[in-house]
RNA sequence: GGCCCGGUAGUUCAGUUUGGUUAGAACGCCAGCCUGUCACGCUGGAGGUCGUGGGUUCGAGCCCCAUCCGGGUCGCCA
């Protein structure tokens, strides 16, 4: 059966051009919306590139114009006809200037009433848009951020193959290894009582791949981690995976802002200036409260520690005397609207990231308010004054505690404020460098340190003889690339070093027989010569979100995943048959499938 | 696991503060009219277990308890 009959497409709407008038052009797709004038029809076509118009009336024959009367919404038809100039064009689209008179109308498939509009211009509920997918997909923002999103691979594809990277697929069944994200884990059906991971990243099989002597590697790899989800963060996502033979921290960053450079200039014509800023991660906590600052606006957090030294206020001092600090950010010339409401806002704002409560001092022309007021001597409260340089107009806000907590609390209420308050410029793309991460940090919960990156970052030259005796000390060959305040991606140089690999497996309190257990295919790998290398990992998601302007990456995948990690259109997760689970050795899960 | 917000017509929402007659609007849908629309217009119509379960009350969309679902977020995410 032929259902098009003789008919094929001739042209997709974006080939339409004015000067294409007086041709006969069949085109193909759904139907996005039908006025019926009486005597004259007209239907907007819409197909994967745009939309073009459908005109029914003078000189039209009867029967097919009763057909067109017919025609729905989302109905998928191909159309036959001369493309004619318009009586009155529409200058807001594309296609504007000319339509189709049809002369031969099939209507391939009815659609039934949709659930929603296919509107851009309407907002539906989540949970029914991701339900009903396939129809969410045929909106034109949506659709189009699917299409840009190829492209961009296509993109990055180019780039790194012209640099004479190898695109290779490594495993997605693979070993669990422990540390890091919680793995998805396939149980194997012929090895009872046995399980593969799916991949966290490709990161052991491409370091495997640089000591194979493939010298450059890439791969748009699927991803997948067992974690909670975020506006940002997927169970599975997709990264842009990369490694580097021969080199250090400065060639991996080199090529990478290439990479950046081609991106910007080639999907959104922007030329970015290369190389870009670098900043030191102890420099990024100091000044913005956090290792990917924002750099587009001030609101830089101040150290006053020094000055309440001697303080005995007792919550400044509780925190200094616990080796924290107290620090603050000036709201410059927002006193009119941090009113006291707006603070004891924040307040909860800081709260939610460990801070016990939020200080303040705000100055307007006619009064001053502090709530240390009381608690400090005259010369500490100038001392703060002055190191925040505070005029009237001004409010300060400070939070002492532990460290990361007043980085935590603070990094974010600048942040809030910024956004609250429109300090953030568009349009504007402040791209750096944050490097010399620390290599380990101190993890409560198990009472030791673990790798901030990766057990297999290289640390810094100088610090390698603190390993073992200062280990939070030790600085990392480790960096990432950072955009407005969003981790576009990160990387280190990697130990290529068996010796230096054992050592660091030791500081992580890593058993020798756990270290074999979990990495020795990896140990025993480097044993056979390993050229120094290193790399980085994009996340593709938040790279296509950053360029399109998304809040969240669901906007640019296809299938996301909602809150509790199902996929609403699907039902996935499920239950499974009886049979199934004997087969792979899984006993007494119900409910299962009957 | 914690906290915050939300769930009312096919859709987007109002109504919940202060419980009270028949739960409204817009868009969509259906029918009729309409020859230059493109958010077409005009006229008429259909359409609701107010997420679910329980409770308080003479009476619950509204109050209470539980629960499910969605969004945001902290923890978590080397």
């Amino acid at each position: 059966m032929d259902i098009m009959g003789k008919m094929r497409r001739t042209h997709y709407s974006n080939q339409i051009l004015p000067e294409l008038a007086g041709q006969a052009l069949v085109v193909a797709g759904s139907i996005a919306k039908s006025r019926d004038l009486g005597g004259l029809l007209f239907a907007d076509l819409r197909d994967t590139t745009g939309v073009i118009q459908l005109a029914f009336g003078d000189g039209t024959a009867p029967e097919l114009f009763e057909k067109a009367t017919q025609l729905r919404a989302e109905d998928v038809v191909m159309a036959a006809g001369t493309l004619r100039r318009r009586e009155s064009p529409n200058p807001a689209l594309p296609t504007g200037e000319v339509e189709l008179f049809v002369d031969d109308l099939r209507v391939l498939s009815k659609s039934e009433v949709p659930p929603f509009e296919i509107r851009d211009d309407l907002n539906v509920n989540d949970e029914l848009r991701l339900r009903y997918r396939y129809l969410d997909l045929r909106r034109e923002e949506l659709h189009n951020a699917i299409v840009f999103r190829s492209r961009l691979a296509a993109c990055v594809r180019n780039y790194y193959l012209s640099q004479h990277f190898v695109e290779v697929e490594t495993p997605m069944l693979i070993k669990s290894t422990p540390e890091g994200a919680r793995d998805y884990l396939v149980p194997s059906r012929v090895q009872p009582e046995h399980f593969y991971a799916l991949p966290q990243s490709p990161q052991l099989y491409k370091q495997i791949l640089m000591l194979s002597g493939f010298d450059r590697y890439f791969q748009i790899a699927r991803c997948f981690r067992d974690e909670d989800l975020r506006a940002d963060r997927q169970p599975e996502f997709t990264q842009i995976d990369m490694e580097m033979a021969f080199v250090d921290e400065i060639d991996v960053q080199t090529a990478n802002e290439g990479l950046i450079v081609a991106i910007f200039e080639q999907m959104l014509n922007i030329r970015l200036q290369v190389p870009f800023a670098r900043m030191p991660y102890t420099e990024a906590m100091d000044r913005f409260g956090s290792d990917k600052p924002d750099t587009r606006f001030g609101l830089e957090l101040c150290d006053v520690s020094e000055a309440l030294r001697q303080t005995e206020f007792g919550v400044f001092a509780g925190a200094l005397a616990a080796g924290g600090s107290v620090r603050l950010i000036n709201a410059k010339g927002l006193a009119q609207v941090l009113s006291r409401k707006e603070i004891d806002r924040l307040t909860g704002t800081a709260k939610t990231y460990g801070a016990k409560g939020l200080a303040f001092l705000r100055l307007t022309a006619d009064s001053e308010s502090s709530s240390y007021e009381k608690f400090l001597t005259d010369a500490e409260k100038q001392a703060i004054r002055a190191a925040a340089g505070a005029e009237v107009g001004d409010v300060l806000l400070l939070v002492a505690d532990a460290d990361d907590v007043v980085f935590a609390a603070l990094g974010a209420l600048r942040l809030e404020i910024a956004k609250k308050n429109g300090l953030i410029p568009e349009n504007t793309y402040n791209f750096l460098w944050v490097t010399d991460f620390p290599l380990f940090e101190h993890d409560v919960e198990s009472g030791r340190y673990v790798a901030k990156h990766h057990p297999f970052t290289m640390p810094k030259e100088e610090d390698i003889d603190k390993i073992e005796t200062d280990p939070a000390a030790c600085r990392a060959k480790a960096y990432d690339m950072v955009v407005n305040g969003v981790e576009l991606g990160g990387g280190s140089i990697r130990i290529n070093d068996p010796e230096l690999q054992a050592r660091m497996f030791k500081a992580l309190g890593f058993s020798d027989a756990r270290a074999r257990e979990n990495f020795g295919f990896l140990m025993d790998a480097y044993r056979y010569g390993a050229p120094p290398h290193g790399g980085l990992a994009f996340g593709f998601d938040r790279m296509v979100a950053l360029l399109l302007g998304k809040e969240s990456i669901r906007d640019v995948i296809a299938f996301p995943k909602v809150q509790n990690a199902s996929e609403p259109m699907s039902g996935a997760p499920d239950t499974v048959e009886q049979k199934q689970l004997e087969e792979l050795h899984i006993r007494s899960m119900p409910p299962q499938k009957a």
